[in-house]
DNA sequence: CGAAAACGTGTAAGCGCTTACATTTATCTC
DNA sequence: GAGATAAATGTAAGCGCTTACACGTTTTCG
């Protein structure tokens, strides 16, 4: 005859090891560990000696399953492959781990079927709640979001009439500013590279931003070369050669992110274009390599960190039953640095 | 008399939901869906009818609970901040995913207690295995994770004689490569800014390694100014201004990572010194901003995407039944760029 | 001083799955 | 075509935890 479940040493504590341990019900244990304050002191410091001593600790599926809550936040963000979204990452996971939150990071590498996808795993996997990039996604998606009830928090974005919560900027606003400005140096034919707009609402509010700006000063459609290409250095590069070898190329190319820009110097520096006397380079979100690269990216510069520590803010005020949080719309600013000039003379 | 359990609509569907509209046992939407060829074609047909119609979703927490494997794996890495981990990490997601596994990233932010704790959470969420960067930790933990019965993969570092499986490079050599070829080019007196030796075993052995190389060039000790210190930009910078107004400053100054060197050269501009001419700088990683940098950095380059894929295959060889992996040790190689000459002229 | 309220703890019913085992049904074998 | 074997499905026992409810014991207070 086979004992069942010899309470051999080796195998991993449960609750039940640890209120046998202290002499207690499981119940007392678990209230312990979750609602001290209900457990008298004499009872509590036996139970936690307990769990000290058999170096317990609670298995996370069970709890999540009885309890219906895991605490845990999950994020989508389009790439790890590059610090756009690192800095405010961390700064929400740090904000999150504050308050006891942990997150569960997934990347769709930009494509919307693998964002739908890792949505879903993180629903399953029993994500309180999540923070996503920007507002385009399938209606499906936000469908099922609703009917599960999943508190959702879109980040990067920031549209006043948009039903999600949500917070971020105006992109439209931020890359009208910087386009501005470049058109008030004297710019009239601009150049922009954008990532692909089709499944990227920042990308297409980039572009509008840039065209809102060319309409106020008189501009037309036509005095604007866009090239849409993916996300990286060397793309940023071709597209700039793109842009430059056309018959009237432009004086400005405006990018809609600061490695496309990067790249974007790069191309210009092989093609022997000096920055910005022979042709300015703008870049956006202001990351570390704006600054490091040479020389130095006028940018659109965006508080990443605040951004994540707020978004995660939002979350757990919704979480700990605090009420719905307003919108936040944060304000972007422009960092003159060295590679917009004004155009050079015409020959 | 309350019914119990009515069967509302709105409620997110379980697998006996399923069971009901398919009219089988919830036994057989489980097969369905983990070992489809043990249920019959017909059969199966109904149960993935009823699957799409209720849009269900396993719960994961329940099925980890039950199953004893999450299908997850997790991962402890110092920093998110910085592109260092990112592309390995990114790479090691993509073949996890492959493979059906999902990635839990936790980040420690190079501090030895954090990472501790962060390994503990991840056991406790049940991951099926962790990668670990490097081998310093606590010996408790070790115990902690063999106890638990929970393989553990360590990269970016590789002792042939450790006990942990692992994936990385013999930092020791690879830094004694990089010193020796500047000592080949004639630097007598070298600078070496390093991470935090205490808690990094990759810092220790990249110390080594210059100490090594200058043992083997007849140097002695004191030929070698070192600054620990932590990790960034402006830290590198510090520690650069630190070294360079030393009464006998070196003539070349190597960096345990690029980072940190990114920031020498920083220093080294504002003090109106010129690399390579008047002083030396080198990195280490090989990571985008190396090459981005003004000069570009002579540097270590490490296969980070090919560590990552790989690290990925020897977890799932393992957690699949297939095996022990045997380690593997990745080689490094010197890019040599344009931040190390000849010391400039004696005066 | 006795009833009511407050407190500390225990009992046990799930949470939504997987899976060993039992049962039924289809397929062989001679 | 009967008995044996294999295939498909069902039954039900957990996995380790939380929590509603029940049950003593104290405390409180008119």
């Amino acid at each position: 005859m086979r004992i069942k479940t010899p309470k051999t040493g080796s195998a991993v504590p449960t609750l039940a090891d640890v209120a046998r341990h202290a002499n207690v019900s499981t119940a007392t244990v678990s209230r312990c560990l979750n609602s001290p304050d209900q457990v008298v002191g004499e009872t509590r410091k036996r139970v936690l000696k307990a769990v000290q001593d058999l170096g317990y600790a609670p298995n996370f599926s069970a709890r999540a399953l009885a309890a219906k809550r895991t605490k845990t936040i999950g994020a989508v963000i389009p790439t790890m492959d590059n610090s756009i979204f690192a800095r405010g990452i961390q700064a929400f996971q740090e904000e999150l781990g504050r308050h006891g939150f942990t997150l569960l990071i997934a990347s769709s590498a930009y494509r919307e079927d693998l964002e739908e996808e890792q949505i879903r795993t993180l629903a399953a996997r029993g994500a309180d709640a999540l923070l996503l990039i920007g507002y385009h996604r399938n209606r499906a998606v936000y469908d099922m979001l609703t009917a599960r009830n999943l508190p959702v928090l879109v980040a990067w974005a920031y549209h006043a009439d948009a039903p999600q919560m949500s917070i971020g900027f105006d992109n439209v606003t931020a890359m009208a500013g910087l386009a501005r400005l470049a058109i008030g140096k004297g710019h009239r034919r601009l150049g922009f590279i954008s990532a692909p707009g089709a499944t990227n609402d920042r990308a297409r509010d980039r572009v509008a931003g840039v065209r809102r700006a060319m309409r106020e000063a008189g501009l037309r459609d036509t005095d604007l070369s866009l090239v849409e290409t993916q996300y990286g250095i060397e793309t940023g590069e071709a597209a700039f050669r793109e842009i430059m070898t056309s018959a009237t190329p432009p004086t400005v190319v405006l990018c809609g992110n600061d490695v496309l820009a990067v790249g974007a110097l790069r191309a210009a520096k092989e093609m022997g274009l000096r920055v910005p006397q022979d042709v300015s380079i703008t870049g956006f979100d202001d990351i570390e390599l704006a600054m490091l690269a040479e020389p130095p990216l006028t940018t659109v510069h965006v508080p990443h960190r605040e951004m994540g520590r707020r978004a995660a803010g939002m979350l757990v005020q919704i979480l700990t039953g605090q009420g719905r949080p307003d919108n936040v719309e944060l304000k972007t600013d422009i960092r003159i640095r060295q590679t917009l000039g004004p155009p050079p003379p015409e020959r």
